[in-house]
This record gives C-alpha cells, sequence and structure tokens, in this order.
DNA sequence: TGAGAGGGAA
DNA sequence: CTAGATCCCTCTCA
C-alpha cells in the first residue's frame, strides 16, 4: 500500500475525488483533474470532484486516453487509486468508440469488435426496436432516418457511440477570412482559435465534422465559428440566443469574410430573409401557433441545403431544436459554449446529438497568454441588520432567500467598494428589481432592466463607454446584453439559485483585458450565514473548477 | 407601412 | 425553486 502524504488527492471508492485546497501541489493536481472530473463540492478546505460516464467520454473525445488520466490521478495520490474506480475508467474510456456507426451504401451500420457488445444491444429491447436485422457477429443494420435516435438510446445505457457515417457537403460558398478586417485593422486567427478550429476538424473527414468547442467568455467564439466556415466553404446556418447575437455574427461575417453583404440573412421576428448563410433565433424555431401545432418555422433546416449548422451556446439549445437536430445527423454541427452544463440529460443530448467536447480552453491559460484580464473574486459576507433577523427567520425556505438576498445592509458595502474604486468603471449586477431600484435611487446611479428600452440603453451605454457615467446598475439583462460594455469592477449583490453559469457570465463581463496591471474585480455580496451564502457557493462552482480562487472576507474587514 | 402595446411560450 | 428577460405573434393606431 502506497502512502504519499504530501499529495494533495484522494480517490475514493465511490468515485468522488478529494482534493485538499491549501496543498502547494493544488494548482497542478487542479489542472490534471479537471479535464474529466467535475467539481461537485468547493467549501473552503477540501474540494470534491465526481468522475461521470460522461466527463470520462467527453475527455476521450477530446484526445485524452485513460493512461493518461490514471497515472495523473496516481501522481497526486496520497493513497492507491481504489480497484474499482480504475477499472471504471478503463471501462468507461474504452467504451467510447467501441461501437461504430458506419454507413454501407445507403444503409447504416452498427459494429464492434466485441461480438458480446453486438449481442447484448441485439437483445436490447429499445435497441432492438432501432435495428433492421443482424448482419454478423460484429455488425448491426439500422432502420433508416434513426441516426439521431440511435445515437440517443446508445448514450443512455452506456454506450457512446463514435459517428463516422460521414456528412454531406451542402451547397459550396466561397468564404474567405481576410487578413485585415473591413475597417482596416489587421486580422488573423489567434493560436488558441486556430487551435479549436482543428480540433473541430481532427480526424479528417469522417470523425471531423461534429462536435463542442468549451471557451472563455471574451474568447472570440464568433471568430472561431468563422474559421470553421472558412475551412468547410459551404451554405451554413446559425442559431443563436437572441437577436442582438443575431446582428453580431451579421456584422463580424460581413466585417472578416468576404461575403457580399447579399449573401448573409437574418431569420428573425423582425426579418424573414433566407440566404447562403443565415443567422436565426432558437426562439422563432421554437414558435408554434398553439401547444398542439407544429413548429412554424422548422422548414428553414430544409429551404437549403446547409452544409454546416453552427449552435451559439449551445447548453442553452431548447429540446425541440434537438428533435430537429435528431433528423440532421447528415450535416456538419458545430456547438459553441463558455460552460457546457453538466450531469443533466441535456449534457448526454448534447453529446449524442451534436457531438462530443472536441476541446475545451481553461480560462486561465487564457489569462496567461493575456487574452483575459486576471480577475481577483472577493466574497464579502454581509450580516443581515437586526431588524430583519425575525423576518428571516419566520421566512419560508423559499422566502428566506429573498429576504437575504435584498439584505439592505449589503448598500453599506456597495457604498464603501466604490470608494476603493472610484476611479473605475463599476457594474453592479443584481436580480430583484425592488433591490435594483433602490440601490440605484441611493447612489443616484442610471439603472437598466429589461423594461428600459433599447434607445435608452444605447444612450447609457454609451455614457458608459465614454467614462460619462461611472456606475451602470444593470439586472438580469445583463445575462443576455452582448452589447455591455465592458467594465473593470463588477459587484454582485444578488444572483439566481446556483446559477453557475450566470456567475461565469457575470464574470466575463469584465475580463477583457485591462491597461495597466489587468487585473479586474469581481466582489460578490452574500449575507452572513444565509441560504444566500449557501447558493453563493453553487454558483462559484464552474469558477472555482477553473482555477478561480474566491477571497472570503466579513464586510467589516473591508 | 411602421411603431408600440399586450399576450403567450419556454 | 422564484423572478425576470426575451422573443414572436397579433392587434391597433396613425
Amino acid at each position: 500500500m502506497i502512502y504519499n502524504p504530501a499529495n494533495p488527492l484522494i480517490v475514493q471508492g465511490d468515485k468522488t475525488i478529494l482534493l485538499e485546497v491549501h496543498n502547494p501541489l493544488f494548482e497542478e493536481a487542479r489542472a490534471i483533474l479537471s479535464p474529466f472530473a467535475e467539481l461537485e463540492k468547493s467549501p473552503e478546505h477540501i474540494h470534491t470532484y465526481r468522475i461521470s460516464p460522461l466527463s470520462l467520454w467527453n475527455a476521450a473525445a477530446s484526445g485524452l486516453n485513460a493512461e493518461a488520466m490514471l497515472d495523473g490521478l496516481e501522481r497526486y495520490s496520497k493513497f492507491d487509486i481504489p480497484d474499482n474506480v480504475r477499472r471504471d475508467i478503463l471501462d468507461y474510456v474504452a467504451r467510447y468508440g467501441l461501437v461504430k456507426l458506419v454507413k454501407e451504401g445507403e444503409g447504416l451500420l452498427l459494429t464492434s469488435r466485441d461480438a458480446m457488445v453486438i449481442l447484448e444491444l441485439w437483445r436490447h429491447k429499445e435497441v432492438n426496436k432501432l435495428l433492421a436485422g443482424q448482419v454478423d457477429a460484429h455488425t448491426l443494420e439500422l432502420k433508416p432516418g434513426l441516426r439521431g435516435k440511435i445515437k440517443q438510446t446508445l448514450v443512455k445505457i452506456g454506450f457512446p457511440v463514435e459517428d463516422l457515417a460521414g456528412y454531406v457537403d451542402g451547397t459550396p460558398l466561397a468564404i474567405n477570412l481576410g487578413s485585415q478586417t473591413k475597417s482596416g485593422l489587421p486580422f488573423g486567427l489567434r493560436a488558441y482559435q486556430q487551435g479549436a478550429v482543428d480540433a473541430f476538424h481532427a480526424g479528417g473527414s469522417l470523425q471531423g465534422g461534429s462536435g463542442v468547442l468549451v471557451l472563455p467568455c471574451g474568447a472570440g467564439k464568433t471568430v472561431i465559428g468563422l474559421g470553421v466556415m472558412t475551412k468547410l466553404c459551404c451554405e451554413t446556418l446559425i442559431l443563436t440566443t437572441n437577436i442582438t447575437a443575431v446582428r453580431q455574427w451579421i456584422n463580424e461575417i460581413l466585417d472578416k469574410t468576404g461575403l457580399d453583404p447579399e449573401l448573409v440573412g437574418e431569420y428573425s421576428g423582425e426579418v424573414k430573409q433566407i440566404r447562403p448563410v443565415t443567422v436565426s433565433t432558437y426562439q422563432i424555431l421554437t414558435h408554434r401557433q398553439s401547444k398542439e401545432d407544429e413548429f412554424t418555422h422548422f422548414q428553414i433546416f430544409d429551404s437549403k441545403n446547409w452544409g454546416l449548422i453552427i449552435y451559439d451556446e449551445v447548453h442553452l439549445l431548447p429540446a425541440p431544436v434537438f428533435r430537429a437536430t435528431s433528423g440532421l445527423q447528415a450535416k456538419r454541427r458545430l456547438g459553441l459554449t463558455a460552460t457546457l452544463v453538466r450531469e443533466d440529460q441535456q449534457e448526454g443530448e448534447v453529446f449524442s446529438l451534436i457531438g462530443p467536447k472536441k476541446c475545451d480552453v481553461p480560462w486561465k491559460v487564457l489569462e496567461k497568454q493575456g487574452w483575459i484580464a486576471t480577475a481577483e473574486c472577493l466574497e464579502v459576507r454581509v450580516p443581515l441588520a437586526e431588524e430583519f433577523r425575525m423576518e428571516y427567520a419566520m421566512a419560508e425556505t423559499r422566502a428566506k432567500f429573498r429576504v437575504a438576498s435584498e439584505n439592505p445592509a449589503k448598500l453599506v458595502v456597495v457604498r464603501e467598494l466604490l470608494k476603493r474604486h472610484r476611479d473605475d468603471q463599476v457594474l453592479i449586477i443584481g436580480q430583484y428589481i425592488d433591490q435594483l431600484v433602490q440601490i440605484a435611487e441611493e447612489l443616484k446611479a442610471p439603472l437598466i432592466t429589461g423594461k428600459v428600452n433599447t434607445q435608452e440603453r444605447e444612450r447609457l451605454y454609451d455614457g458608459f463607454k465614454t467614462g460619462e457615467i461611472k456606475v451602470l446598475v444593470v439586472s438580469k439583462v445583463a445575462n443576455f446584453a452582448i452589447d455591455l460594455p465592458d467594465a473593470s469592477v463588477a459587484i454582485q449583490v444578488s444572483g439566481t439559485f446556483g446559477s453557475r453559469q450566470e456567475e461565469a457570465q457575470r464574470l466575463g463581463r469584465i475580463l477583457r483585458p485591462k491597461s495597466g496591471d489587468n487585473t479586474a474585480h469581481f466582489y460578490s455580496l452574500v449575507t452572513k450565514d444565509s441560504r444566500d451564502q449557501e447558493f453563493a457557493m453553487n454558483r462559484q462552482l464552474f469558477l472555482t473548477e477553473q482555477g478561480y480562487r474566491y477571497r472570503i472576507i466579513d464586510a467589516h474587514e473591508l
């Protein structure tokens, strides 16, 4: 039995992994662990990671092998790795690609080198329904039109199939990335952007062609999308979450490729153009007259011979679009996201229908290269004012969160922080309108909520950009508005229950590189010893996994 | 023809 | 898990 007390990891038989935060080897071990395990809990001293089938398959798909994972664990582990964990890692990783989907003539075949697996699939009730027959000991024939369905079903029962059935090329379209933008600025893909484009195509025409690229906020996901388009040179459909994003994609396309504006269209509630490159929203796709009706706009998928479909913010993809995508497995598909959400059915769906994760650029890597600012994260614990103690104690569990979130004592802390950052551009971000109205009034700062119209928003954004406005209070609009100007300081006064994505996005707001010491400040104000505090921990999980450390201090220490 | 309000949806 | 924001459609008014 091995015992290396200096090492930071303990691998447990239940597939959780404990990591000592204060160990000198913490950073190294974290970097080894995070590509194939996910952070489950992150209290101050010991972080808990978990290995799941999907986390292993995604890691395997992005090129990591089981030996490398086990080597990493052994190198940093205090004790031997339990046999069952070792076996599980080997077994699960080996399952990726154990079953392959290939094309033969017009038909699709499932093949495996392991005849037992083929037998198991043939006998499996749900899988069998999708099969036309058994060809030989290593091959099953699929019924037509079920390429998406079979992949979904197989992931659910633990066989993440490798899809080598190939793609249609779509109608060709000449797309080039110029060496400068329309406005004359020099332009080229950064090394990691080129790396992401290459990762998507890796393996050639069969293996490359579908999958998800995970990159931090501000890494230039649009540009990577353009890089993939340039390589494939075909008519492309781009799906995004909102109209602002639609317009931004169109602007970027026109700015950086040689495409004629006549060839680029918007398909939204306002404008219905279908052109060789079409940018649309998820929402118009999922729109229907009534619940019983068909989806009104699904014809967009068939209205052109698309060679590539890009799914922006793929973690937000709605269920009906999955269903449509299930039928589009012969099209190349690119998913883009900053935070691939884990451990719900949806991630399995993304995996099987869009494709496995092809690359994952850690936030800290971009920070080291200077593409994003260094962030100082501070969680400030604010005591609940005496007069609200009773209200909190009496409130139901659900209401408790709101009482704690809206703690008026947070305002005092905000004032203190503003004093510290009087020369900086500061965003104050919160979730409850009442609270934000109050803060904005007290600070005599402008407030942007969903009710504020576009013109007024633009006016305020402009004022903030020029520095006329130093402090801007924003509601959840900040989660969606990609045109929000960048700041160097963000103060979060309240946030959605445990939303890891939201926290990441809010931090992303202030990560554009800064002049000077290139440091941004993120403050999360949390009511001490309350539900607010519990949820804050949850919200921080993703960023902690990315290597961000929140310093925790009490309000009076400021 | 276009802007703006209101309702429904996920 | 609520509260909040968004988008799309339809209707009305000029």
